[in-house]
DNA sequence: ACCTGAACACCGTTCAAGT
DNA sequence: ACCTGAACACCGTTCAAGT
């Protein structure tokens, strides 16, 4: 059942995932689902679930903050497996049930780094919250564009999907770099 | 109309936002309103510009970073000032119409504090995601709290709303300490 | 120029009843 | 245990027709 979801998700994106679509593609009648499933929602939480799961644990490097960049890749990667998989997972992420494991990953990946605990969960949430907004709007965009509601990419860059990669690429070391500079300055003391 | 709507947003929430609830604010039929907008999605987009705007520039401090911190402080509390704002900035941003402005407020600041224009730009998509990405989360939670259906804090930590401003801080000056170390590390060749 | 009336093609959810 | 049938209270959008 949540294989039958995660099939429509991917196959019309997550507008078409409606229970009633979901019935029918089971060959069952919708109100059927609320045996399963108490709600939408929680249904919703279960994909979310299932699609952080399948983010692999990328090989890290060696250099500094190779944990880190790993996780927040292999996050990106699960989530992009999945049409809508960001906007499916950042909808239940405030509602603690599914996904948290996503944060945890990135935490301890950023521990993995040398980055003390408390710091590491704090910066976990940040990255957290920059992978999500990051691959939504990556999503939304793609979205978009294979509709022709094309939009010129705001500020006039224009650097399309290509350059998505290299944008996260950016903000992920961006948020390495300052973990690295706060280590810095305290071990100066 | 847009006022309409917007005192709706705040008073009910994105979920009750609605054509049919927003015609009968305004003692008229669902379809008179298809003769100002073309659909909901531009009216939303004319709403995130409207949330946006409201962004009142704060006075940026001395330290390093301060135009950045400020521009990051004043488009948070912009979003927060209606409820669910983020999500209705988000839903848009990808489009490309409104809020385009949000980005480049934050590009302007991050070269008022000196950077490059290439890393600027680059640093207010980062900045812009990961803002977007957190006010989101602290919005959901507001309204999952407020309906009873509490989350304890996936993690454990349980900081809750009070912790929201310091976590943001923290990502922003994460994010900021990134851009610094990029430009010594430059700078040293 | 601006709005009504009526319809079309949908939603999520509930609940008695069936097997 | 698991599903059907039928209903409730909604959606966004279109479009001829009115003023």
């Amino acid at each position: 059942m949540a294989r039958a979801a995660l099939r429509i998700l991917d196959d019309d994106g997550l507008p078409d995932l409606t229970m009633r679509r979901l019935a029918a593609s089971l060959d069952v009648q919708p109100s059927a689902l609320y045996w399963h499933f108490p709600n939408k929602q929680t249904l919703l939480a279960e994909l979310a679930d299932r699609i952080v799961a399948q983010a692999a644990p990328r090989r890290a490097g060696a250099d500094a903050g190779s944990h880190t960049r790993a996780a927040a890749f292999a996050l990106r990667d699960a989530l992009l497996a999945y049409r809508d998989g960001a906007e499916v997972v950042s909808s239940t992420l405030a509602l603690g049930l599914g996904a948290a494991s996503a944060r945890e990953g990135l935490a301890d990946a950023i521990a993995a780094d040398g980055f003390a605990r408390t710091d590491a969960d704090r910066a976990a949430t940040a990255l957290l919250h920059f992978v999500m907004g990051h691959v939504s709007h990556e999503q939304q965009r793609l979205q978009y564009d294979s509709l022709g509601v094309v939009a010129p990419e705001a500020g006039g860059a224009g650097l399309g999907a290509s350059g998505s990669a290299d944008d996260f690429a950016f903000g992920v070391d961006l948020l390495i770099g300052g973990l690295q500079a706060a280590r810095a300055r305290v071990s100066e003391g």
